[in-house]
RNA sequence: GCACAGGUGGCCGAGCGGUUAAUGGCAGCAGACUGUAAAUCUGCCGCUCCUUGUGAGCUACGGAGGUUCGAAUCCUCCCCUGUGCACCA
């Protein structure tokens, strides 16, 4: 991975190039970037990236840090980085999508959000050299006539090229009028900012060019704009969301990361290895090529990936136990060494002193295995859940209390301390 | 404002007075098969209770009332969405 400090000269244009380019999915325009590059050398002013992140969730997930690696890449170069915390914008609901309108967030929830994604983004960036910002500094004071001065450098054609409104507007769906004022903001953000660079997934590909044609109106050089490919999620299918629950959270411990990881497809996995760990690109297609000789097998690859990337977020000592419980629990059917423990009353799930028994339905929700007492009932009567390893039947179990009992739900198992 | 079409479970979408907790599909969960994969097949899929059953109760078809022995289904009012009209009307 190429170093560079603020002391140190840029490296070549060319090098770097190379090394934003990895895991990108389209430049707007790589001819512009590297004329931008080949100045911010000649002159050692670096140049000014800017990511915008919409605190709309608490939670960041894979999904979000394949553009902060690559934000990240930036930094490593020696650029400028601005994480920029969409907390105005979340006010609007950013369309990208979303077949309806989002529902507007409280400031409570922004304030919240924002705080828990900066805390969670400096796991990937320098905090020391990241540049934090939040977009209400400008958009909270731009006023009435600031936003129709805005809106006045764009028409509604324009607008209605923007897919998600066509394709509303056509099933003849409610486009509210402040979704159309996002791209502006958006775009907004990067006068404000003097951005040389913008980075977003392939999805924001309009807002990202509402901000080349804005800094124009404003008498900038339009910004580069870079965009990653969005991350299929768990399913393969839809993109990684935590709404489509297909996410995996970056802060899960490091056993739910790594089984969860596990359970992708074998055809995912090869994106997942690209975007997701710092391997170079000629490295991954050597392991295609070796899984699809027969070299390789697909598990094991795929076990080297959940290792990776747990490590990057939980360490190597984490990952390594991650790896050998998975192999436990799921190859083995034995039951893992890390299991949560979570401490129940037994008098809660039903015990009694002269029964000795628990229900299950109660203790399986208490421990969140089950979603409701129903659901409980459903799963024991399909066979799915173990009492310390042996199947149960009935809904009734007779348990020691005080006492450590390992439940398993289907796949998912916790430890019950019931006292 | 007026007219027309709509608002059904996480989503899409049937039903249009009773046997409807509500057909289908998607998603989800569990089991079989596997490499905990994927694909496929099978079952489940509102909540609570127990005597775990072709069991009981509760809640649900935008909201509030009403008609009826009985309403997602009929009536009234309200809210929301889309379309049309604002020269010809």
């Amino acid at each position: 991975m190429p170093e560079s400090t603020a002391t140190q000269p840029f490296l070549p244009v060319a090098e770097q190039l190379d090394y934003l380019q990895k895991g990108a999915s389209e430049i707007i325009r790589v001819s512009d970037l590297r004329e931008r590059l080949e100045e911010s050398r000649k002159t050692g002013r670096p140049l000014r990236v800017k990511a915008g992140f919409d605190p709309t969730a608490p939670d960041l997930h894979l999904g979000h840090t394949v553009l902060m690696r690559k934000l990240k890449h930036f930094q490593d170069l020696g650029h400028q980085v601005i994480f920029l915390v969409g907390d105005f914008t979340s006010l609007i609901g950013d369309p990208t999508g979303r077949s309806v309108t989002r529902k507007p967030l409280t400031p409570d929830q922004i304030g919240e959000n924002a705080k828990t994604y900066t805390d969670q983004v400096f796991r990937i960036l320098d905090r020391a050299k990241t540049e934090v910002r939040f977009n209400s500094e400008w958009l909270g004071t731009l006023g009435f006539e600031g936003i129709i001065r805005l809106a006045a450098h764009f028409t509604v054609s324009q607008m209605l090229e923007r897919e998600e409104f066509h394709k509303r507007f056509q099933e003849e769906k409610p486009i509210s009028l402040h979704e159309m004022l996002y791209p502006l903001a958006q775009g907004y953000d990067s006068v404000m900012l003097k951005a040389d660079v913008e980075l977003g997934g392939t999805d924001q590909r309009f807002n990202l060019l509402i901000g080349r044609e804005l800094q124009r109106h404003y008498g900038q050089p339009s910004q580069i704009v870079l965009m990653t490919p969005i991350i299929e999620g768990l399913d393969g299918v839809q993109k990684m969301s935590k709404s489509l629950n297909n996410a995996i959270g970056i802060h899960e411990p490091a056993g739910e990361m790594y089984g969860k990881l596990m359970s992708i497809s074998d055809t995912l996995m090869w994106s997942y290895w690209t975007l997701l760990t710092d391997l170079k690109q000629s490295e991954v297609d050597a392991l295609q090529a070796a899984v699809q000789s027969g070299t390789e097998h697909p598990m094991d690859v795929k076990k080297r990936l959940a290792r990776t990337i747990v490590a990057g977020f939980h360490g190597e000592e984490a990952a390594r136990r991650a790896d050998e419980n998975w192999a436990k629990q799921f190859q083995r059917d034995e039951t893992p060494e890390d299991l949560e423990e979570v401490a129940v009353s037994a008098a809660d799930a039903g015990w009694t002193p002269d029964t000795g028994a628990i229900r299950l339905d109660k203790l399986l929700f208490l421990l969140g295995l089950a979603e409701s007492g129903a659901d409980a009932t459903r799963k024991v009567k399909q066979s799915a859940v173990r009492l310390d390893g042996e199947v149960v039947s009935g809904t009734h179990a007779r348990v020691a209390v005080p006492g450590r009992i390992v439940v398993r739900a289907g796949k998912r198992a916790k430890a019950a301390l019931l006292s």
